[in-house]
DNA sequence: GGGCCTCAAGTTTTT
DNA sequence: CTTGAGGCCC
């Protein structure tokens, strides 16, 4: 019996496709990373060298994963297989190379907070409006033309006429020749570099042709034209070129994934074998069909239809919330009611669009199952008391690290400000030596006065550090830097609410190495320091720890869990407004699609999709319906369970609008525009006259099947009923009354509601205290009212407490109770 | 130099 | 609401 004997036909055919370009076009849970590692084990069973065989995924887990399948699967050789991510493999060859290209080996890899930082530096030395130039904005447009191989002097000759461009080109001259005096390389330069290098250096490509002659890039829908380059540049001799992917999982394309290298390959590459991979081991045919529907309203797909042996199970739950408090105290029950039944929390995870919905989610689940999650959310790596310390490892490791000096020369403070960091940078352009150079000699920068003898004391500080740095362990470095620097009372002092987790992760760096110090030969600091800005938490995921998992829904491709908690699937938040706003709706709402679903398709046994009505974004109410998507999927496929509980806020029975539109409890008369963007759903365009309630009745088909209903210039067919089937939502009561100030005050129950653009503000109206009056407030305590006036869209009141003082403040959001 | 204030902005993000 | 960056004043 041999190992390839459990693979389907389909596996077995991409298996033992040996030579030629193949593309495997591999549904969700079809078995992709099984056929990967087995057409590995089938490669060297063939006889063909281990070393001679790459495999490169996007992720280190991804590759972390596929090393452990392939060691388990191939006895001998394994090790000689080269299974990298796109960036580390790129690290490694320039590393070795990258002086052909005017770079020192041991070039500095910045992550996007240094991107940021180096950047703000640019245009400020460009002397570029930070208004019309922004850094984010600046960064993703050199990504992107990173991405697509063009180099600034390329750009710039495109640039010619356009004075806005012109300028673009000249912030991207000046972000690469300032990475390149770092001797630093961003993640896009990874690439970008190697490409370079392989087109300068022919016999350096051959040496690498020479080695990779069996090539396999896994999620290849997420290359990009820079990494496609370098692919093909790999496989230009050979055409053993085996790649993997799912054209309906891409959902990169905002940081420059061309979806078109998967959509071409066949262009690209004649003769290509395509080989699909359509039978679904993982989820039940309920969650499959939900899935396929879904994905079936996306154009241009290669087309691939999954199905399943395993059976229908349960149908996917649809559950819409008053608000989302309530949605995640609902997600948490069912999580606690799980397990209570013996199930494990590891079995659970929760998925959503945006990072910002994390909160609320951990506040419920801390609320009802205790410390039985974890959230990935922001990167360990990113986090500043990390950042500040690794400055410090950067630092003493290597002067030459202008970013890392600046970031931590006045980190705690000492006394040296931006004035003089900016006269010893100066100095230091002038004499062409690094800031911490500059920093020894500070007593000869002009004008430095009083600050040279800070300077002397930090460059003390650092040069002890050093120097204890030849003889003791990192660990044991940190916390000489905490002590030494004053970094731990800083902590402390700076917010003593934070102060604790943040020790406790610089813990955490700690343990990572002692992990390194202990795992490696011949530990060194530039070794340790060297590959952090390639990884991520993602790393970390330890999927044995019985904890149910917070994320968002990118972070969950290529994860599996039996139940699937879809939380938010509220039109504006998913899709997001963005994308329905955006230049090409059509294009971003279909990679909103594919996220949809990645997201479907990760669950197993069971999967429930959570909506709210009501949700605070950005400090500001917003009301959704329920996300297009779900509409999406014929209704008898799903379990729509309304809401939990009746909703209170509808029982206040009908809004009505200023003095202009004052109804009873059936409606209201007259015009009515919904809001542009506003809850997804309706463009600005979008109108209807008549009854409200009727609205909700008739129009449309609001309720009742068989009508068409349109979504923009996208327009479909009822298939049913059981669209809307929640009754009316306070939404459908909100709307634009005065196109010109495109503000509104609405009354909802006995509760005004403001509307400002595409915004909902809920405001408290008047107050029940007057001049005079004792209130409350949480924060304050007790006090007494000493005036109150109406102001644009509140009453400002102002209290005098009793302990803290006078205070100056919004009604609405002091929340002042009456003693 | 640093504290305080105001203002604007705010997706997703494997590396 | 939250965060960060720049402006202003001491």
């Amino acid at each position: 019996m041999s190992i390839f004997d459990k693979l389907n036909p389909m596996q077995l055919e991409a298996v033992t496709t040996v030579s030629g370009p193949a593309l495997v076009l591999a549904g969700a849970g079809s078995g992709k990373t099984r056929a990967l590692t087995h057409r590995i084990a089938y490669l060297i069973e063939e006889g063909v060298n281990p070393w001679n065989i790459l495999a490169i995924t996007f992720t280190n887990k991804a590759a972390d994963e596929m090393r452990e399948r392939v060691d388990r699967l191939v006895k001998i050789g394994a090790e000689s297989v080269w299974i990298s991510t796109f960036h580390s493999m790129c690290v490694r060859i320039l590393r070795r190379h990258i002086e052909y290209l005017g770079y020192s080996t041991d070039f500095t890899v910045y992550d996007s907070d240094d991107q940021r930082t180096l950047m703000r530096q640019v245009i400020k030395k460009l002397d570029k409006d930070p208004k019309q130039y922004r850094e984010r904005g600046m960064l993703s447009i050199i990504s992107g033309l990173k991405d697509k191989l063009i180099s600034p002097e390329e750009y710039s000759a495109t640039a010619a006429y356009d004075f806005r461009q012109r300028n673009y080109a000249e912030i991207y001259a000046e972000y690469q020749a300032q990475l390149k005096r770092n001797n630093a390389l961003d993640f896009d330069d990874l690439i970008v570099k190697t490409v370079e290098l392989f087109r300068a250096v022919p016999q350096v490509l051959e040496n690498y042709q020479d080695r990779f002659q069996y090539i396999m890039v896994d999620e290849y829908q997420d290359t990009n034209a820079a990494q496609f380059a370098l692919v093909s540049l790999l496989a230009r001799r050979d055409r053993n070129l085996w790649v993997v992917g799912d054209d309906d999982q891409s959902i990169y394309k905002f940081r420059g994934a061309d979806i078109e290298n998967i959509l071409n390959f066949e262009k690209v590459f004649p003769g290509a074998k395509v080989i699909r991979l359509e039978q679904n081991y993982r989820s039940t045919g309920n969650i499959l069909k939900v899935a396929n529907e879904v994905i079936a309203h996306n154009y241009g797909r290669k087309g691939k239809n999954l199905w399943t042996e395993n059976g229908a199970g349960e149908p996917v739950e649809v559950c819409q919330f008053e608000t989302a408090q309530d949605e995640a105290s609902y997600i948490m029950k069912q999580v606690r009611k799980y397990v209570e039944e013996g199930g494990n929390y590891r079995d659970c995870v929760v998925l959503y669009r945006t990072n910002a919905q994390t909160r609320i989610l951990e506040e419920m689940a801390d609320r009802y199952i205790g410390q039985h999650y974890r959230t990935l959310g922001v990167n360990f790596y990113d986090r500043r008391e990390i950042k500040d310390i690794i400055a410090y490892l950067r630092t003493i490791c290597n002067g030459r690290d202008d970013l890392a000096v600046q970031r931590i020369i006045n980190v705690p403070k000492r006394g040296i400000g931006a004035t003089s960091l900016g006269r010893v940078s100066d100095y230091a352009e002038l004499k062409g030596i690094s800031l911490y150079d500059a920093c020894c000699e500070a007593a000869l920068v002009p004008g430095i006065g009083k600050a040279a003898g800070k300077i002397r004391g930090f460059v003390e500080q650092i040069e002890e550090l050093r120097e204890l740095a030849e003889e003791i362990t990192i660990v044991d470095l940190i916390d000489e830097i905490l002590s030494r620097t004053g970094y731990r009372e800083y902590l402390m002092e700076e917010d003593d609410v934070q102060a604790e987790s943040r020790l406790e992760y610089i813990g955490a760096l700690k343990d990572k190495a002692a992990y390194y110090e202990g795992d490696t030969e011949d530990p060194s600091l530039s070794e340790f320091l060297e590959d952090i800005p390639l990884r991520s938490d993602q790393d970390n995921l330890d999927r044995e720890e019985d904890k149910m998992l917070l994320m968002t829904l990118h972070s969950a491709k290529g994860l599996e869990f039996p139940i699937v908690f879809l939380a938010g699937m509220e039109d504006g938040l998913f899709p997001s407004s963005m994308s329905i706003n955006s230049d090409d709706p059509e294009g971003a709402i279909e990679e909103e699609r594919r996220l949809c679903y990645v997201g479907i398709t990760r669950a197993e046994k069971r999967l429930v999709m959570t909506a709210a009505r009501q949700r605070m974004v950005n400090g500001e109410n917003r009301y959704s319906k329920l996300s297009r998507f779900i509409y999406e999927v014929p209704a008898t496929l799903l379990n729509m369970q309304g809401t939990e509980g009746p909703s209170q806020r509808r029982r206040e029975g009908n809004l009505s609008f200023g003095s202009v539109y004052d109804s009873g409890e059936t409606g209201y008369r007259g015009k009515y525009s919904f809001q542009n963007g506003f809850g997804g759903g309706f463009s600005g365009k979008d109108s209807y006259s008549g009854r409200s309630d009727r609205y909700a009745e008739n129009n449309s088909g609001w309720q009742n099947g068989g009508r068409k209903r349109s979504f923009g210039d996208r327009s479909w067919e009822n298939s049913g009923d059981g669209y809307y089937p929640f009754g009316n939502d306070p939404w459908e009561k909100v709307f634009d009354l005065d196109k010109e100030k495109h503000e509104e005050v609405v009354r909802f129950g006995s509760k005004p509601v403001i509307s400002k653009g595409s915004q909902i503000i809920d405001s408290g109206g008047a107050p029940d205290y007057g001049v005079g009056d004792r209130v409350t407030h949480v924060k304050f305590g007790e006090g007494t009212v000493l005036q109150l006036e109406k102001a644009a869209r509140d009453y400002e009141v102002t209290v005098q407490f009793d302990t803290a003082g006078k205070k100056r403040m919004y009604a609405a959001f002091a929340k002042l109770k009456r003693v």
